[in-house]
DNA sequence: AGACGATGCGGAC
DNA sequence: TCCGCCTCGTCTT
């Protein structure tokens, strides 16, 4: 699941049914040692940047420093949002349990879950560049990262996955949005046109919008203008697996019917039709 | 029942 | 550049 749109969309769903409650923080399978430091204190606030995410928790006796609990998901991370009588029994290997009174998160498999200091916190933002997402990022950092997308040799489709250079993109945005682009992924990221580099911001801020809205990656309206921005409060279709990308995974171009091609590049399978994007 | 792969990343070499 | 870690749904036997 998580790309950045799965990230926000956590954000988003904790921040409501969680923040502002006193949260009970367990580790039902024990590996979240810090769980007891958090325990009963008050949630104040839900932030994600890129595929980071961030609790800010009230402070407990003469503790006055802000803590906050840093989770990353990683290639397995998953939540499960539980209420009623589903609510008791964690399921399957639970990190971090989350139990509001109105509600209850399970986290399960993140590469993090930690608490961490103020400036623990600093150290991973400072990592990260601009997030589509973030609005304060494309108002006042679009410039940002549309000069960084640029500024180096490397094939495009690996600075895209780059975190530092743009935070939230994973390899099924990076496929989706250098397909819709027009990009070839090889060419080396210099080369690339500003009106290309700003297509390739603003793809990625309409398409991981479209994730955080629907819940997953489906990016196959894109091509057929009924994506999320004109569609209304519609709700999407549910497409089956394999029919939800234009050229990530796919064996044909879905556009042209041409044959797609991968390459491993950093031990990450990379997708692009050769004839969309020439 | 068991194998396999996946939307990620950091560290060792 | 490769390896290891994290978990689970899906596929194969």
């Amino acid at each position: 699941m998580p790309e950045g749109h799965s990230i926000h969309r956590a954000a988003a769903d904790q921040r409501r049914d969680l923040a502002g409650d006193r949260i009970a923080v367990a580790s039902p399978q024990g590996r979240f040692v810090d769980a007891a430091r958090i325990d009963g204190r008050v949630l104040i606030e839900v932030e994600a940047h890129g595929k980071h995410l961030f609790y800010r928790f009230g402070g407990a006796g003469r503790a006055r420093t802000p803590i906050w609990v840093h989770v990353h998901l990683g290639l397995f991370g998953r939540f499960r949002r539980l209420t009623g009588v589903a609510r008791a029994e964690p399921r399957g290997q639970v990190r971090m349990r989350l139990a509001g009174p109105r509600a209850t998160f399970d986290l399960s498999g993140p590469t993090a879950c930690d608490v961490v200091d103020p400036a623990g916190r600093a150290a991973v933002l400072g990592r990260l560049g601009p997030d589509p997402l973030r609005p304060e990022d494309d108002g006042g950092n679009s410039g940002l990262a549309v000069e960084r997308l640029g500024a180096s040799r490397r094939p495009i489709g690996a600075v895209l996955l780059d975190q530092a250079i743009v935070a939230g993109v994973g390899n099924v945005y990076r496929a989706e949005v250098l397909f819709l682009a027009g990009v070839d992924p090889r060419r080396p990221a210099s080369s690339l046109s500003l009106e290309d580099r700003t297509q390739i911001w603003h793809l990625s801020r309409v398409l991981l919008a479209q994730g955080v809205r629907d819940r997953r990656i489906d990016t196959a309206d894109f091509l057929t203008g009924h994506a999320p921005e004109n569609r209304g409060d519609a709700p999407p279709r549910r497409r089956r697996r394999g029919e939800r990308t234009l050229v990530y995974g796919q064996p044909t171009c879905r556009r042209c019917d041409g044959g797609v091609r991968t390459v491993d590049l950093g031990g990450r399978r990379l997708y692009w039709c050769p004839t969309c994007q020439a």
